[in-house]
This record gives C-alpha cells, structure tokens and sequence, in this order.
DNA sequence: TATGAATGAGAATTCATTCAT
DNA sequence: GATGAATGAATTCTCATTCAT
C-alpha cells in the first residue's frame, strides 16, 4: 500500500506557484498543475477536494509562511530601529526571494476564491501584531511618527511590494548597497 | 472595434472593472460582463472582436486615463515639493477613487493578457518620466535623496497603492487630516 | 434573434427516454443525449441547467402523460365494470405503447436521481385517486372486492406492467383476442 | 474470480445490493463497494476481474437463489391450488424479503450491464417451467383459465413484484390476513 | 444593429483499474 | 493477499464565439 506523500502536497504548491507567476491566477487549471508537477489530474484530488480547496490551502500556506519570516523572537528586546530594521528586511527579503508568493496571495484576495476565512483572517492579523507592538514601543520611545499604525504599516508593505515586483519584472536591479538605501528611505518615512 | 455607440462602450468597460473588482480578472465572462452592461452578448462583439481585445482596450483605457491625471502641466514649474505633493496627491486621489481600475491594472500585468504591447510600454514610460523630471530637479536643489529615482518611485507608487487597497477593503478610514498625514509620511520618505 | 425553442425540449426528452431504453439510466450521458437529438452538448445547457434537472423535467413530463391518460371524465358515470375497463385498458395501452416512459419512471424511481419531490408526489396521488374511486363505487355497489384498494391497484398496475414488460422483450405477442383475455383476468381479479 | 475468501464476496454482493437498493444500479462504483464492504478498492480485483464480472456474477448468484426458492419439489404433488399458492406465496415471501435483489435483477435487465447470457437464460427458463407444469396440470383438470401461460405469469409475477416494491416503499402494510387477502386475489386472477 | 440561442472546445471532476508497499 | 495511492480516459459542465432572427 502506497501512503499519501506529502511531499506532493508540496510538488502540487510549487507547481500552481509557479503556473500563477506565469499566468495568474486566472491561467491555472488543474491539468496544467497536474503536468507541471509530474503527475496525473486524478492524483490532485487526492491531495484536495478541488481546485478551490487547492487553491484555499495554498493561500494559507504562504500565508503561514510570511508570518513565521516576519516574526524574529530572538531580537524582540533589542533597540526600536534595529527591531524594525530587522522585521523590515526580512519581509523584503522574503517579498523579493519569494516574489510567487507574495503575488499569488494578492491575486488570491481579489480572486473568486477570496473568502479569506477567520482562520486566515487570525493569521494575518497575528502577523499585523508582532510589528504593531514595535511601531508603539517606537512611539513611547518618540523615535517613531505618531500616527496611526495602519498608515505606517501600509507605508512599509506597499514599499516592499512594489520593490520586489519591480526587482522581479528587471526594472530595479539590486547592488551592494539596495538594502542599506530602500532602508533608510523606509525609515525616514515612518521616523518622529 | 466598430464605434456605434461611444456610450456602450462605457457600459461595457464599467461593466468590466466592476466584475474584475469583485470576481478577479478570473472571474469574468462575456456573458457575465453582458448581463451586467444590460446587454446581449453578442452586442460584446459589435465592439470588441475578442474577450481579449476588450480586455487590452480596457487597459490601455485606464492607463490613458491614470497618465492624464498624474500630468498637470500647470503648476510644472511651482516649487519641487509642491510639483510633487501636487503629482503624489493627485495620484492617491486616483488610486482611492478608482480603486477598480487600479486593480484591474495590476491584475491584467499578471495575467494571462499580460504581453504588455510596446505601445502600452511607451504610455507607462511617458507617465514615468513625468514623476522622474520633478525628482532630477529635486536632487539638483538638494532637497530629495540622490538615489535611483526608480526607488523612490517604488515608494511612492507602493504607498499610494497600499494605502488604496486598505481604505477600499475598510482596513483604514480617511479622517480630516488624512492626505496631511499620508503626504508628510511619503515626502520624509523621498526628501533628503 | 433566434427565440428558445419549446420544440427542442420535446427532442431532448425523447433521445433521453430512448437512450434510457437501450441502456439504462445508467446508460445516458450528456454527450449521447446532445448527439442522439441531433444538438450540441452545450446546447442542452441552454433547457436543462444540469444533467439532473433533464432526468427530473423528464420525469414530471411523463408522469403528467400517464395522468391525464388515465382520467377520462367522459365515461365516469357509467357502470363501474366499463369505467374499470376502460381505466385499465387505457392504462395498459398506454404502458404498452410508451414502454419506454415506463421503464424510465420505474428507473428514476429506484436511481440517484430519486428524490420524488412533493409535487411529483402529488402528481402521482392524483392519479390514484380517480382509480380509488372507481374501486369505492364498486364496493358499494358489492361488485369489487371489499379490500385495501392498495392491494387492487398492486394487482392492476403490476399486471399492465409486466405485461408491458413481455410484450416489449417479445415473450407475450398480442393477439386479436389479447385484451379480452387480459382483461378477464385482471377484473377476476378485482371482481367480487 | 479467484475465491480466496468465500466470505468477501458475500460481504461485496450485500455491499453492493444495498448501494443498487439505495442509489440505483447507476449509482455504484467500485470504491463505494470497497467502502460498503469493508475493504480496499484493490481487494475488489481480487474476487472479480472487473466491475462487470462483479455484477455478472451477482446476478447470476440472485438469480439462482430465486430458482431455488420457487421449486419447492416436496409438494409437487399435492392438489393444484395448493401447490400453486406454495409457489407464489414462497415467490412474494422471497420478492418482500430480498427487495434489494428483486430491484437489482431488474435494474440489470435494463442496463448497459443486460446481457442475459445464454446461461442466465436457461436459469429463467428452468425457473418458468416449474411454474407453467403446475399451470398446465390445473388446466387439464379445468381448474385454470386456459389461457396462454405467459399471461397468467405475467399476472402473478407482476402482482407479486407489485406488492414487494409498495410494502419496501410504505405504501402498503403487511397485515395477518395479508397473505390470505392477496393470494385470493391472485387465484381468482388465474382460476377457471 | 441588437439579441440570445446554438455550438464545441476545453475545464473540472469522477472512477475503473493498476501497482507499489 | 490486502490496501489505497496513482492514473488517465470519460463525464459533466462552462464559456468564447457564431449566427439566425
């Protein structure tokens, strides 16, 4: 007897990445994912129910994935800008090294799949949290704008974002010194 | 595209943006664009031979459309920061006010339409470089960062992005001093 | 503009209860129904939004038939032995020459599809009805025999049935004489 | 058919009796079987070459049960009428009791499955005979409507199959006098 | 010109059967 | 021998496009 392999949960993610990058969301089908990941249609719905399933767990995946790269537990304690240098960084990092992801999720969300469930809801709002907390010790500490948090927050995604897009679509190319720059344009930006 | 009624075509670019803004670019078919234009679907075809050439005139629309507002020759020659605040500003309101178009921009570069024709290249460069003209001069006087204008534009363009999307989805409300806020967030970014 | 085609329903139900007399319920497809009518498969679509709801439609349609054959208001005052007769010839006529309408009630009755909602229900109870009260006059009158008028109509409905039955697979062969005989049968039967 | 455990195969034809009883004939596959009984898809494959043979054999075996229960050789002799209620009550007694097998042989007869062997021919006809000798036996003594054969088993057959589906559907209640009831009306049916 | 019924290619999904364990 | 994961052909259903009215 054969035992489900989770290995192809993780062949059949990768392949609808990569087939989303290519084509969008709206290029995927589940003989196209089936083909790139080297498997028979059938073989799909072993793993998911159907392609909304796939597709739903997909988000969640990355979505776990994103969270776990932004929270950095061991430095949580060390000064506001290097903590928020830290976070900052990774996320970019993350952003540009895993451009699929950060894409499909966006297609995702504005998707016929769209339901962002309390389950992703929860995460995303965890993942909100931890960066949250070091924008308010910033500001008790009077090194950070006061201002509401959403607006700094959508400051540093929405910087990270189209830098990873634009890294990926070879209109911005990194040299020795890209982190050190976008870095400190980010930082002025939400610096008191 | 046979123009029998300007006014249709409206119909069915309204039509359009709506479906993609609730459904994804995924989710839209001729049939569903018709319903919702109130017309027959075969009247799709009067207009546009293909779903696909309503799809690229509808993009090539919403660019004319974002390029006309970021351009306002009028005040080209104030001050940098209030050519810029002018541009930003502009631009945000756009972004807010049509928030469909935006998205539907993005998500046609990520489709399986993506082939981003060298005329829809030259209407991207042109707005480009209108935003490139007040930086160069900016640096010149010393007052913006002397960095790769492309990373500032990927800070300015990102912000306003994000900060579309979360006032769209209810995550931010604009308040009295919104635009104060947003704008001195995003010239601390790019000032030097 | 070409107008839905009630003439068409008529072709699609027909193709269906023939392939469900070759083949079975189990037999039908969507692709065999569309080719045996002489459409497309999409074109089905255009009747039935699902293979479902064609099996279902089929059924009311022929259930309706099976109705008004049996009920013939004309005779209803005459002596109950002729409105008997002509009840139940009517009925055996009828399941005889539609054999394949009977075959496809009984298989839907007993298929996925069952689902006999409360309107076919009523469809069949109606039908009933108008045999019940011939049995009931008849008992008054102590011609019929004083039973639960569901065991007769077992009788009366099982005979014509199996009957049917063998004439259609060639092992009963009607002769001049075959409804007189049949019909002797059937009323010892039920005759007091 | 390799007949490694005489026990699954009971355990696969009741599996599949029951889902032809539930879901009709149409609505069996091998994995609900598998599910049914108790075993593994693949264990399926090892008692029957294909699904077909499965249902083959299944009618086969039904269909040799039902020969069995009619001949009731002990009485053969006994007065007409009282052999040929042994026959018919035994046949409704069996046709009540086994509904699932009684729908099953006639889903088969009518399916992509109906192939009606030449073996299985014989069967039916070897059944048919020990009903048509005890018919004759009753015309030559004038106690039998002389009429063809075939008809008055239609009549008892259809009765009886009758009855079965409409107690099995609730429509009928066995009473104590059920049997009575019923098997005059079935003799008054065939009687001189 | 406007319409929506008709079409069939293509997408999602099911399922009999095979095969590695 | 028993199992259930893997497979791909077949099935249901969708949808861009055509065409009769």
């Amino acid at each position: 007897m054969k035992l489900k392999d989770e290995n192809k949960t993780i062949l059949i993610f990768k392949a609808t990445l990569q087939l989303v990058a290519q084509h969008g969301i709206a290029g995927i089908s589940m003989a196209s994912i089936a083909k790139t990941a080297g498997l028979g249609t059938g073989t799909l719905y072993t793993y998911f129910s159907s392609k909304e399933e796939l597709v739903h767990a997909l988000y969640k995946d990355t979505k776990k994935c994103t969270g776990v790269r932004l929270c950095c537990q061991s430095i949580v304690n060390q000064p506001v800008k290097l903590v928020f240098r830290e976070i900052w960084v990774n996320y970019l990092r993350y952003r540009i090294d895993n451009y699929e992801e950060g894409l499909f999720q966006h297609q995702y969300m504005h998707s016929p799949y769209m339901n962002e469930s309390a389950e992703n809801m929860a995460l995303t709002q965890q993942m909100l949290q931890s960066v949250f907390d070091v924008m308010d010790r910033g500001k008790q500490e009077g090194i950070i704008k006061n201002v509401d948090n959403k607006l700094l927050f959508a400051q540093i995604v929405g910087f990270a974002s189209e830098l990873a897009e634009s890294i990926h679509d070879g209109h911005i190319v990194e040299k020795s010194d890209f982190v050190e720059t976008v870095f400190s344009i980010c930082w002025d930006a939400v610096k008191a």
